[in-house]
DNA sequence: TGTACATCAGTGAACGCGCGTTCACTGATGTAC
DNA sequence: TGTACATCAGTGAACGCGCGTTCACTGATGTAC
């Protein structure tokens, strides 16, 4: 495919390729949707390098892969936290962060099946079972959960009425944006209603649509 | 490993296999959770048989997953529509039937993955990309979603309130139950409430609890 | 009852593929003198 | 200002692996006579 050589990047400057590698992992798993599936050689080929050079700068595929999604968990939590930031009061910072969430998963899905649909060490495309590290990152998935409990809290906190406590009402709203995000990426041809309406609909049943009176 | 050589089937009882092969498969799948992964030649390995002996019964490795799913489809359909056979009024069997959809996720997260987290014309393991037929499969799924819309029917035919219709409720009812579920396979370690319960609150919140008033 | 033979369920060897990973290497860039 | 040299980002060839699929075959079972 590429017959040209890479124009090597000057010394000291090494660590430019593994931004790019980066960047080209997160595009591949964004079109695979699976982590198993995102392999080195396909990294490097998109990278316009060859497969060794990725040793450089990852010990092997699987922290390739948790680099990468690393990345992407950090992306989503800033953007939801980003999202709060022009809300009127708890309330809707809470609509807001749920339609981010939102969001999020239907611009990229790929992504998003990624960070929550996988089971935590992330196993390996080619040959490499049977290694099996009980690593640390379900907290990455739980760090979005628990700021989720907090802004529900604050919505409590603000006079919201509801007869659950927030670490309840957390997993409650958790469930039902992801079961319809999940849903839509799997089955993206069914006639659904918009994802936002299903998921205001258990917020406010839940008694979290607005402040309680002043 | 299996030295021994596989007494072969009588004549006219070749259909034998293919019930041994599915069923190789379908243990496989449980443990895999995912349709991409399961080999042509781990099935054959674990029936006790030769890789060829597979084309005898299915056209390729994408006819076999097909069957295996299929099968586990049904299964899962006939489980839920059981489950409300014991149940005293409309209002009840819809809980049943949820409860029984947790049920199947719990004791079978393997096949619920792939059934219901696998994009339709499942892509394959090893080596063949780029056919990519776009199968009749989203139907399979959808099966399940009609009844469950035609069971919250019968439960505001019998008087339960709400202010939306059975197809939006529906939706809203899958999607917390595809979500709890899910969330659960994901992550398995965090300190989950029961997953009826939640699942419990939204259906109740939505009104769709008890029948009306008699 | 005995034998020749057709059937057909399953085998064994081989193919070409993409994979992760290793190794010794190349050759432009920057630095020391 | 000019030259020898160390650095080190990236290459190219090779390995052994499991995979899906093909092909010609084997040999026990049942049937025809």
């Amino acid at each position: 495919m590429n017959k040209r050589r890479r124009k090597r990047n000057p010394r000291g400057q090494g660590e430019r390729l593994r931004g790019e590698l980066i960047d080209a992992a997160t595009a591949l798993l964004s079109e695979l949707g699976n982590a198993d599936r995102l392999s080195i050689r396909a990294v490097a080929r998109r990278a316009g390098v060859t497969p060794p050079s990725i040793y450089r700068h990852f010990e092997d595929r699987q922290s390739l892969v948790l680099a990468v999604v690393e990345e992407r968990f950090g992306e989503f939590n800033r953007f939801l936290a980003e999202a709060e930031a022009a809300a009127s009061d708890p309330c809707d910072a809470l609509r807001r962060r749920c339609h981010a969430y939102i969001e999020f998963a239907r611009e990229h899905p790929g992504h998003y099946r990624v960070l929550f649909s996988t089971k935590v060490p992330i196993p390996s495309a080619g040959t490499d079972w049977g290694s099996a590290p009980s690593g640390e990152r379900p907290r990455a998935g739980a760090v979005s959960f628990f700021a989720l409990v907090e802004a529900i809290q604050r919505c409590l906190d603000a006079g919201a009425e509801s007869d659950r406590d927030s670490s309840f009402l957390a997993v409650e709203l958790w469930t039902v944006l992801h079961g319809v995000v999940d849903l839509h990426i799997t089955y993206p041809d069914l006639p659904w209603p918009p994802a936002e309406e299903i998921t205001d609909a258990v917020r406010t049943q839940a008694g979290l649509g607005k402040p309680g009176p002043p």
